[in-house]
DNA sequence: CTGCCTATGTGCGCTATCGAACAGACCCTC
DNA sequence: GAGGGTCTGTTCGATAGCGCACATAGGCAG
């Protein structure tokens, strides 16, 4: 199913595809596939030749390392504004990460050899995947800082408005212990943080899903970390080169 | 002053400058500058634009990160397999992180723009700059899972073990606290661990210096994430491609 | 040789997080 | 509308690491 890019609404976008110029657009607007990501499905595990890029629109993926123990945390995830096989065009094609989808919703894809094609054309897409994968790296590198400096509490809020930025809705499908998979601590940990919040009324929920009801709350919670990482992003892939932003993304901008 | 490839020591040689290739090498020999590197020295802080890229040789760069409140990380390490300034051909030409001279020793540095445009010729030095930045992520990526899971004791092995790949000597200098700052570990909390290794005859130690008496008991001790960075590097930037890799390199690839 | 600065060793109490176990509550399915 | 699986809330002791304070000792400068 080919693209239809005048036609897809701005939230069902991916902000790498959107800035596509028309001669890239006419490229590769054929071979973009529309695909649905259900929760859980695993795009590809560590060391595994990975045959699509994935481009989220209303999707979230989560590129995540599990130890050897089985332990498992998220070293940074992909949305509306990025792309899951930076390894394609990296050269290495694969990683000793796997991705998985983290919320439900839908991707373009893309054959392995036509991103690496393109990208060798060094044109303007090969510029901003090159600006998006400095984006990621500054993602992993703050993700580690978070890690080892930052309390559960802090980590959640910062999360929770990640997540919200990738996602046009004001709630989220995603359980305690998904979370808690991601943040790589117990579920216990999140529920108290959680339930905190809630008092605090800052977020509430049922059973799965989250909504969350004063953003400003948890911006205040959260760690420096949420700030530098969408700084950077902003920085190195402004949402107006392209196409006009949405307007839940000119608030996160601007705020 | 000009390097000059064929007089180098190979133990004096950066892995990416050694596998250039003869056009290459024409091109940048002239402008590869041999710099000290001395302990401390900052060479970019956060958000500034860098000047110079540098391929260390004998010496070893930390890329760190330092909280609003003070608390520092080390999200990744650069040693003579690798360059310091990635944003540079990455595009966004600065990052939130900084570089500091973790071990003193040599670098050669080449002008921003002169890697700019060797990187935009798209030549072999750009891909295995590619391939190295892959490597690179690969490292963030176990940083963050390591602070997350691993104990102190397991992050100082693995921490000497990298260094150790990166230094031809087998002893170390470094003080316990510099160990602790890049760890982001208490100072008392390094103590701690290695007053247990050397206990068990695995290390020794006095004021500043360490010396590695067992690399296989800190490979025991040492988390995954060693092995996990290691194997990769390795993947992507083989010793072999462009010239004979130097023995102590041999030695660590094949362990 | 002496003195001082800096690196290292050690001992607290404190807190966040872990690990495990179990109780209740939601909600989907039949 | 009843049942059962899953999600959430809560408790408990155990522990790793923190923050602080201070003692000791190595080694360089004078």
């Amino acid at each position: 199913m080919p693209m239809q890019p005048s036609q897809s609404s701005q939230s069902a976008q991916n902000q790498l595809l959107a800035a596509l110029s028309a001669v890239e657009s006419e490229r590769l607007a054929a071979h973009l596939e529309m695909v649905p990501m259900p929760l859980g499905k695993i795009l590809y595990e560590p060391g595994e030749q990975l045959e699509h890029a994935y481009f989220p629109t209303t999707s979230i993926v989560s590129l995540h390392y599990v130890t050897e123990s089985g332990a498992s945390a998220e070293v940074a995830g992909v949305g509306h504004e990025g792309v899951v096989g930076i390894a394609l065009f990296m050269g290495g094609d694969t990683t000793s990460s796997s991705a998985v989808v983290q919320t439900a919703g839908h991707a373009y894809r893309l054959k392995r050899h036509l991103l690496k094609e393109e990208f060798e054309r060094a044109g303007p897409l090969a510029h901003r995947l090159l600006r998006y994968t400095q984006a990621l790296m500054t993602q992993m590198a703050q993700t580690a800082v978070c890690n080892r400096h930052h309390s559960v509490e802090q980590q959640l809020c910062r999360w929770l408005l990640v997540t919200l930025d990738r996602i046009p809705a004001g709630e989220l499908v995603m359980t305690q212990d998904l979370i808690a998979g991601m943040l790589g601590v117990r579920r216990e940990g999140i529920t108290e943080a959680a339930g905190n919040l809630q008092h605090k009324g800052i977020i509430s929920y049922r059973r799965g899903h989250i909504s969350v009801l004063k953003r400003a709350g948890l911006e205040g919670r959260a760690c420096e970390c949420y700030g530098v990482v969408r700084k950077e992003l902003a920085r190195l892939l402004p949402a107006n080169s392209g196409i006009a932003p949405t307007p839940a993304l000119v608030q996160v901008v601007r705020r």
